[in-house]
RNA sequence: GCCCGGGUGGCGGAACUGGUAGACGCGCUGGACUCAAAAUCCAGUGGUAGCAAUACUGUAUCGGUUCGAUUCCGAUCCCGGGCACCA
């Protein structure tokens, strides 16, 4: 009886589907466990073997705690709005709740083939009406609340307004607008309008003006972690900074617990890193420089300059100040003489785009002719504009520190600005030096002190004589919202006279209308603006990002059918944090702080208890493909004659009759390449179905080329026919290279065509046994024999040659419990550690000394299979019940059973000589001191230890350790 | 440039808290079965020397701590990832 996997996985996933096996109870009143992936966007393309790498990790887990005695959500869904999506649509015409619901089936009918766990009853789709009806309800809830910073937590807008009721805003600066101040009474005299206006600032979803990413070719506007290097991520179209109205998510007022949080929850080193990088905290002090400009009129008497800077410190050293182009002083500050060389330059800056400014870092500026005044020492330093000053950070304004910061230094160097040396001998004259451990010379009152100390002495004193304060800065900005596209979350708004009206709850969901053409709207609107049904009731035409849905979906995971809320209070605090997630590191600074903060704003309003989302974070790595690829000769590069090698044992003429390179492709196998021509080729990709073992099925590949011309160490094939000297088939050698799998590369290897060859558990066990889930690795399709090999031993375990099943026969021998208490032990703990290749190898160390000592004991395999169960579960299943057992393993395995096997372990003791450890070695527990002695002193290692020297005796002390005492 | 990771056979990768380095798998070599192939099974497989037992050597490089270092410390080189005028 063959390992007929086939028949065997579509049984098992039939039965499971039928019993509902993975039904998963909100009130079982187990202890729960949360295993989330992080699910994926239903692209048209469907699965690569790279997609599912974490899905099993994160099934095993599940598995795994499941049988012991967990109650697990391993929920699944998909993340249905997005770019892509309309892209297609606008394209093919076809609307976007079709392609997007036929790729869904597509991934599901996928993901079940290889076997997982999920339970589809509780799929959620971003997409529909019953889950966006929940992102739009949140939605009007961050815009019904803002950030107290006196408390810490969002709070109701109401709350605000009581607040300005009783004292303006004197306590409450506003957020957008930091020169706003009112008093009660103004606040009282504020006509409703103004009143709007004035809390938008405040709001925590907010539409305000600001700088944002213009997509031009997407048509729409983009989020600061959707833009890489001044291109889209999405298509890699170019992004320009624009001024507009939008919709923005204020997740600067979570900065700092979005950081504090970090320290609670379990993410890999890297991952915190980038977060924190990401949002760039800084502790510093606002200082304002007096100015005095020239030939002023009356715009420009009394003017002064604010600075940000984290060094205070070095007050001392400041030589000129910068300004950012955009800075509103800009165009203000030429003094007489200057005004020409300024508007120039400002015009030069504009003339230049987002990508041309990273591109180059040229040094350059110009002096406004304004001085500034040191306030601490009335020294008057030059005021200059430069576009290495960012608009967008601090105040737009610096002061140039040059024997300390190495930009400052540059600038002063190239622009010949003297440098003040405040640092003595730690400032050489030539390199800056941002040391905060130097002795703080010429500085004034801080002359003599350390400068890590002068910090803060200086931040006093600014206080305090009102020079400026103590200041906290963030690079992350607020997150664009708004999205001028079709395939999103309509906004619950309808603008009246300008003001935002929030719709009523009992109004929601507010339905994506169908729309026939996707046409971005007027006025850089999307196209819900060209919907006359849609304008009339004045509602936003914007809809919501791709990671609203995705900020909160886990938790709807945990109540997927509630029709009064996003998720019980119930429920969330029965399930409460995702103790495992899995999920690809593309999403460190987008999705995971969004859906951090979510997670934070619902804490705060009471409506969950926990206010991390995610426990334990796993990155997985990716699966790269092994492209295949071809030397092929570059038309008119050589004279092909040239190019022909001798055939061996051919007489090293040019075959007469072969094609001419300029009309048709010569390929030229790898081995078979005159030496120091490769630069008369390029690498082709060729498809790796037509490669085995980096040898070309030239057949296969001539067949869609037929005209092409193949040339071999030992022959050469053209026109359907092999020239071969030696006779015999000559090998065409391809060039492996590992890259990313993509369709243009050929080197996609599909999980269905392994599914088909190997089957699921196979799949399953190669894809963990490839290596740790963190790590990157190529896709090796010949190693994947050797796991299957295994299923077919223990296949073979349990049917005999003829079929027959093994039979209890008196109790299993001591070796074989010892190799299974090991297996026990080491995949437990491999497990819990995520380890799952080393678990799977213990698997196979486990079979190959069962089959070595023809053990067959039914109860020892059926142990073996409950532990394999959560790896291979089709198999495991089918092998556990030929054996006898009881209903599934699932059902029929009880959380203590480890430790009931456990109970005849063979533990691994401490050796020690004279009290101090050695190695650890394995004995049965029930080992007598005897016994152990004969283990201990024929170990290699312990000779060697020992050397000449005979011990007085070998000990059992306590904690089950081996001593021997010499 | 800055900040994180990481360098182990032909390859993917093991090695718990310092304790027989190279588990497990792939590949390769030889053998058994077979008319033959496939499948399966057995043996070998870091390097050098040797018929062999064995010896020496070996975890990027150099140095240190230790009875003992892939593991800890210092310096250098290389690779991967992230950030990149954030004052």
């Amino acid at each position: 009886m063959d390992y007929n996997f086939r028949e065997i996985e579509s049984k098992w996933q039939r039965a499971w589907k039928q019993t509902e096996a993975y039904r998963v109870s909100n009130d079982s009143g187990r202890p729960k466990y949360y295993v989330l992936d992080m699910f994926p966007y239903p692209s048209g393309s469907g699965l690569h073997v790279g997609h599912p790498l974490g899905y099993i990790a994160s099934d095993i887990f599940a598995r795994y705690k499941r049988l012991k005695g967990f109650e697990v959500l391993h929920p699944m869904g998909f993340d249905a709005f997005g770019l892509p999506a309309e892209q297609y649509a606008l394209e093919t015409g076809q609307h976007p709740a079709i392609t997007t619901a036929e790729n869904i089936r597509t991934f599901k009918a996928q993901l079940d083939r290889i076997g997982f766990s999920f339970d589809w009853s509780r799929e959620v789709n971003t997409s529909d009406p019953s889950f966006y009806h929940w992102t739009q309800w949140i939605f009007l809830q961050l815009f019904d609340c803002w950030f107290n910073t006196a408390s810490g937590k969002a709070e109701r807008i109401q709350a605000l307004c009581k607040i300005f009721e009783a004292e303006g805003n004197r306590n409450q600066p506003c957020p957008s607008g930091p020169g706003l101040s009112f008093g009660a009474k103004e606040w009282k005299q504020c006509s409703e309008k103004r009143r709007q206006e004035i809390l938008m600032g405040y709001r925590l979803a907010y539409c305000g003006l600001g700088e944002v990413n213009w997509c031009e070719a997407l048509g729409t506007v983009l989020a600061n972690d959707e833009v890489i290097n001044g291109l889209s991520e999405r298509g890699g179209y170019p992004v320009v900074r624009k001024k507009l109205r939008q919709w923005y998510l204020r997740i600067t007022a979570y900065a700092d617990r979005l950081l504090e949080g970090l320290r609670s929850v379990n993410f890999s080193q890297a991952m915190k890193e980038m977060q924190t990088n990401w949002i760039g905290r800084s502790e510093g002090a606002e200082i304002r420089f007096p100015l005095r400009v020239t030939g002023g009129g009356p715009d420009r008497e009394g003017l002064s300059l604010l600075v940000y800077t984290t060094r205070p410190d070095t007050i001392f050293g400041v030589d000129f100040m910068v300004i950012a182009p955009e800075h509103e002083l800009a165009s203000r500050l030429a003094a007489p003489g200057h005004e020409v060389s300024v508007k120039q330059y400002l015009d030069y800056v504009a003339s230049r785009n987002e990508r041309e400014r990273m591109a180059e870092k040229a040094i350059t500026g110009i002096d406004t002719g304004s001085v500034a005044i040191n306030p601490f020492n009335g020294r008057e330093v030059p005021v200059w504009i430069s576009e290495y000053v960012l608009a967008g950070y601090g105040t737009g304004a610096i002061m140039g520190v040059p024997c300390g910061d190495e930009r400052d230094h540059r600038f002063a160097t190239h622009f010949g600005i003297p440098i003040t040396n405040i640092i003595g001998s730690f400032y050489d004259g030539s390199k800056a030096n941002p040391t905060n451990s130097a002795i703080l010379e010429q500085s004034g009152f801080l002359d003599g002190m350390v400068m890590s100390a002068a910090v803060e002495v200086v931040i006093r004193e600014l206080e305090k004589r009102g020079f400026g304060c103590r200041k906290v800065n963030y690079k992350m900005r607020d997150a664009a919202f708004s999205r001028q596209r079709y395939w999103g979350e309509p906004f619950p708004i309808v603008w009246e006279d300008g003001i935002a009206r929030p719709l009523k709850e009992s109004e929601l969901p507010l339905k994506l209308p169908h729309v026939d053409q996707y046409r971005p709207g007027p006025e850089g609107e999307g196209p819900l603006a060209n919907l006359e049904s849609w304008t009339r009731l004045h509602l936003e035409t914007n809809t919501m990002p791709g990671y609203a849905g995705s900020s909160w979906y886990f938790l709807r995971f945990m109540d997927p059918h509630d029709s009064k809320a996003f998720c019980s209070r119930k429920a969330s605090d029965y399930w409460g944090q995702v103790d495992l997630y899995i999920g690809g590191t593309e999403h460190a600074v987008g999705h995971l702080l969004y859906s951090r903060m979510w997670t934070k704003f619902l804490f705060d309003l009471g409506y969950i208890g926990h206010d991390e989302p995610y426990r334990t974070l796993v990155n997985q790595g990716m699966i790269q493909g092994v492209s295949e690829l071809a030397y092929r000769v570059i038309p008119g590069k050589y004279p092909l004659g040239d190019l022909i090698p001798p055939a061996s044992g051919g007489d090293g003429e040019a075959p007469s009759h072969l094609p001419n390179p300029e009309n048709v492709p010569v390929y030229f196998s790898a081995d078979w390449l005159p030496e120091g021509k490769q630069d008369g080729f390029q690498l082709i990709h060729l498809p790796i179905n037509m490669v085995a073992n980096h040898v070309l099925d030239i057949p296969a590949h001539a067949a869609a080329n037929p005209d092409a011309c193949y040339i071999t160490r030992s022959g050469y094939f053209s026109q359907g026919v092999w020239h071969s000297p030696e006779g015999g088939l000559p090998e065409f050698r391809t060039v492996p290279q590992v890259e990313k799998m993509s369709k243009s590369k050929y080197n996609v290897v599909n999980p269905d065509d392994i599914v088909d060859k190997y089957g699921a558990d196979t799949f399953r066990l190669y894809e963990m046994f490839l290596g740790p889930i963190e790590l990157s690795k190529p896709w090796d399709t010949q190693g994947i024999e050797g796991v299957h090999r295994f299923l077919k031993k223990l296949w073979r375990l349990c049917y005999s040659e003829s079929g027959e099943l093994p039979t209890k026969n008196g109790s299993p021998p001591p070796e074989a419990l010892k190799i299974l208490h090991k297996t026990i032990r080491k995949v437990g703990e491999d497990t819990e550690k995520l380890s799952f290749n080393t678990a799977v190898s213990q698997f196979m160390i486990c079979v190959n000394e069962l089959t070595a000592m023809s053990c067959r004991d039914p109860e020892v395999i059926s142990s073996l299979l409950i532990l394999l169960a959560p790896y291979a579960p089709h198999i495991s299943e089918e092998l556990w019940h030929a054996l006898g057992n009881q209903g599934t393993i699932l059902t029929a395995a009880y959380p203590d059973w480890e430790e009931k096997l456990l109970k005849e372990e063979h533990f691994l003791y401490p050796v020690a000589i004279n009290g101090k450890t050695r190695t650890e070695m394995s004995f049965p527990a029930d080992a007598e001191p005897g016994m152990i002695e004969k283990e201990v002193l024929a170990h290699p290692v312990v000779l060697k230890w020992l050397g000449e020297k005979k011990p007085k005796k070998v000990i059992i002390v306590p904690r089950r350790m081996v001593n021997v005492v010499l």
